[in-house]
DNA sequence: TCTGTATGTCAAA
DNA sequence: TTGACCTACAGAC
């Protein structure tokens, strides 16, 4: 489920199980074949996450930037150091299924299934990228043009984080569910997170920018670092309190759950659309003031 | 076998 | 604002 949390649980993937090793990189599907070849032999000094971004820093003065968009997805396995398969972003089947490790034998890779873009080996286990949106090698200055597209990520905090975002979302007349999605004023935060930050404010969705508060600009930040360090510990999106999750296994407020009446007013959740994309919330928690 | 859908982003119109 | 793109899967036929 790539949003921030995904990528950030990726980043903590990469540097413990690769990080300091050399590795080898392949495309079975052949689309990143050069790249590939750049990379093998290489020495994986970091992986970094910033907002949906992957960055995985060689040694060769290279960096990796692998963006996973709607689709993409890393399956990682290998020995017991990898500790058992695991499938990180979209929803996927392919590489769930128990590997090697599960035997008690690790002979290396399996075979690849479907569309690899990348593939990177190690001694002790192996990585697989399908359908990302990006994957590209990029120079250190590129590196830094990248990361300064971004605003403030809330798992990857920096001293003025908090006053950046709540001024960056003050200037603009744009409707607060469309800047909240808007990787340059929030990175990392996507259509479940928006959705579900909204309705615990309470906010109307279209309110503008300019309309908020400093606390409640405050407020949503704190509550942008809550959701996604839980996503981080939790590996999927919980935004529902124990309190409103008891008698059913509903995990989120709004997100998905139009037509069915909302956790804590009974008003019967809405669906509606916002530059392009879907927007689910409450017209009597979230109306505007 | 075909269609619709998905937690994303960009460029073209 | 729309279409294009990346990929796999569920559900309909």
């Amino acid at each position: 489920m790539p949003e921030g949390h995904t990528i950030h649980r990726l980043a903590r993937q990469f540097n413990d199980v690769f990080a300091g090793q050399r590795l080898e990189a392949a495309s079975p599907q052949g689309r990143f074949a050069a790249g590939a070849k750049r990379i093998t032999g290489q020495e994986l000094l970091q992986a970094e996450a910033r907002g949906k971004q992957l960055f995985l820093h060689f040694d060769h003065q290279l960096t990796l930037r692998v963006h996973l968009g709607l689709y993409g997805a890393w399956d990682f396995g290998g020995d017991e150091n990898f500790r058992g398969a695991s499938s990180i972003g979209a929803p996927r089947r392919i590489g769930e299924r128990e590997l090697g490790a599960e035997a008690g034998e690790y002979s290396g890779p399996p075979a690849p299934v479907g569309a690899v873009r990348l593939r990177l080996v190690s001694q002790h286990g192996w990585a697989d990228l399908r359908g990302p949106s990006v994957c590209e090698l990029i120079t250190e200055s590129e590196f830094a043009t990248q990361l300064a597209k971004l605003g403030p990520d809330p798992l990857a905090i920096e001293p003025e984080s908090e006053a950046v975002f709540r001024e960056t979302v003050m200037a603009k007349g744009t409707p607060i569910a469309t800047l909240l999605m808007d990787q340059s004023v929030l990175a990392g935060v996507g259509n479940v997170y928006r959705a579900e930050l909204l309705f615990r404010a309470r906010l109307n969705p279209w309110l503008p920018g300019t309309k908020l508060s400093t606390g409640e600009l405050t407020t949503l930040w704190a509550d942008a670092v809550v959701l996604l360090e839980r996503g981080v510990r939790d590996g999927r999106i919980i935004t529902t309190e124990p309190e409103d999750r008891q008698r059913n296994e509903t995990l989120h407020y709004v997100y998905k759950r139009n037509g069915l009446p909302c956790l804590k007013c009974g008003t019967v959740v809405e669906l509606s659309e916002i530059a392009g994309r879907k927007l689910y919330y409450c017209p009597n928690c979230q109306r505007a003031n």
